[in-house]
DNA sequence: TTGAAAGCGATACCAA
DNA sequence: TTGGTATCGCTTTCAA
């Protein structure tokens, strides 16, 4: 900046003015200003603007995985968001992993970004505290902070949606239905099994421990999970997932079971003469005929993005908390009767 | 910094020395700092680090939309190799528009990263030369840059896999190829045209120009040209795709189509009485019995990264340019053979 | 082993 | 409308 202000005769302050579009430059001394630059090929150091104003434009985004379909809807939403503020994206993959999450939020407040979104992997932020003196704003998207902290939280209804998906595949006759579904270590599980207990409930079904499988989706696991009930003396005639990762899993799972006669169409479920319901959409699950409780990962990270736009431009209200609702895409196999008789092929 | 240094009774340079892990600090005084450290929840500025050290530990990564698999894929694995390194990233999505993608490499060099990885939406790459004079290093990936730029560039061996891919459909008997691909403007999407023609001229087979349709993979386009060739005189027996957001068009259009009887199992392309194979893998694809030309998305990531990593740490060597194979994976679709009598259900 | 002083490149504030 | 100067928080360099 000070070769540019020697090359255009100006003072320091002057070509700092122009390259910020400050009001109060004569026209003809900016476009004398601009000449140089562009002869010169400067670019602002926002490193030493940063420095100085205190502000970085610049958030953090960590989440579970980039590479899972609904992290990478919801990444996308917030850059997006944040671009259209002038803002730039830190991005981040916990796996899962509580010291990796901490880790990142950590590097990114170094780096002093205005703030934060976070899916958060652990289950205590107190190690924010210090941060958040500091000024910084954090949002909290699909999962609620653990202990230690209080911040905006973004969530969907994953108890509802849960409840919504059990409670359609009743209406369709099914009354033993198995709920297939990550970690109870991770929150979302845990509540979608909540909603899944409260829509049997309502419907005065038994809870049969038995027919409940979490874990980590892996497809071993989920497969020997699945077979183990399907050789059950009395099999349940539906089943819902807890998440993307595990509905494709039990989708390879059912198509790697011996095939039986096909009936009508081309739909996988039907080899099995199982209802299947997925929580959360995703890609192909049109051309499968999956039926689904719908999130909006799109959604949740505009929503986190704007409530955090909102923190970071002086909101000092209470913490809120947005939960997004889910809705059900019937695409047939939601829909497919129970099977009569026993276990076996129809 | 000051402050720690304050309370702990030491100068401003001992702070820095502990905090940066520099030999030569007594043990004790080491302690004393760390408490002070601790007690104020003192945190490094990172900004004020770079802007005297001229490193900001930061490189950027400009890619097509997160929210595609293949790109999310290999996002995550630069990502990890970044992390690694003790580099965090910026990342962007241009949305295939070369304004956007200048800006948001711009951005990034306003921010000082160290090095980009781009996966370039524009073709010309001029406005790169004052980075690259001010030091920046920078890999493309996926495609190569435009005019006025030279770096290192990775990327799929696009021709020899739709070679590969076609070469695999001649050999299970079909004649009449189509090729479904994104528009000829894409790099990719012209490279596999050219393997597809010379797959087809290796064969003897004549190169029908109505048996192309590249364009955006919206669904209405790629649903339309796929009606038009299935209900052509001559229809073709065989379809390859040109990337992955074609192939789910073409899965979506064929399930869209009137459904016929099924003979054998519950494939999808059995319906139509067509062999298909896509180029690049998708989640599913197996499930859906989809032959696929496979690609290689955290391979390319990862390798961008290392020739960035060592470009970083010095290697001025001349522009290295890495080609990654590709690999079919037979699943059924492919090997279809070509349906007889005309057009029409088998 | 420790410290003092200069300076990275910008912005804030006040003066002209 | 313009300019000067202090300063942001750290690293670098040199001296003690």
């Amino acid at each position: 900046m000070n070769d540019v202000a020697a090359a255009a005769g100006v003072a320091l302050k002057t070509v700092s003015r122009v390259v910020n579009n400050e009001p109060g430059v004569n026209i003809a001394t900016a476009e004398r200003v601009q000449a140089a630059i562009d002869r010169l090929g400067y670019r602002r150091n926002d490193s030493a603007r940063t420095l100085r104003s205190g502000r970085t434009a610049s958030i953090g985004l960590v989440i579970e995985d980039v590479a899972d379909p609904f992290y990478s809807g919801l990444s996308r939403a917030v850059e997006d968001l944040a671009l259209r503020q002038g803002y730039l994206v830190f991005t981040g993959s916990s796996g899962e992993d509580p010291a990796r999450e901490r880790e990142l939020v950590l590097a990114f407040c170094a780096r002093r970004v205005d703030g934060l979104i976070i899916v958060p992997a652990g289950t205590d932020h107190g190690y924010l505290s210090p941060e958040f003196d500091a000024g910084i704003a954090a949002v909290f998207a699909d999962r609620p902070p653990g202990t230690g902290c209080d911040a905006d939280t973004v969530l969907c209804d994953n108890a509802g949606g849960a409840q919504a998906g059990i409670r359609h595949l009743i209406s369709h006759g099914h009354r033993r239905i198995a709920f297939f579904a990550d970690s109870p270590a991770i929150f979302t599980a845990t509540e979608r099994l909540y909603g899944y207990r409260q829509a049997l409930a309502a419907a005065a079904l038994p809870y049969d421990e038995g027919l409940v499988a979490m874990g980590p989706p892996e497809q071993a696991r989920v497969q020997a999970g699945l077979e183990r009930l399907l050789a059950a003396p009395d099999p349940p005639t539906a089943l819902l997932t807890g998440n993307g990762r595990t509905t494709v899993a039990i989708l390879r799972a059912l198509s790697a079971l011996p095939s039986k006669p096909v009936r009508h169409g081309g739909r996988l479920t039907d080899l099995v003469g199982m209802a299947v319901v997925g929580f959360d959409d995703f890609e192909l699950a049109d051309v499968l005929g999956i039926t689904v409780v719908a999130q909006d990962p799109s959604g949740l990270g505009r929503t986190a993005a704007e409530l955090l736009f909102r923190r970071m431009s002086g909101d000092v209200g209470p913490s809120r908390r947005v939960e997004l609702p889910t809705r059900i895409i019937a695409r047939g196999s939601g829909e497919v009767p129970p099977r009569q008789g026993g276990k076996g092929a129809s």
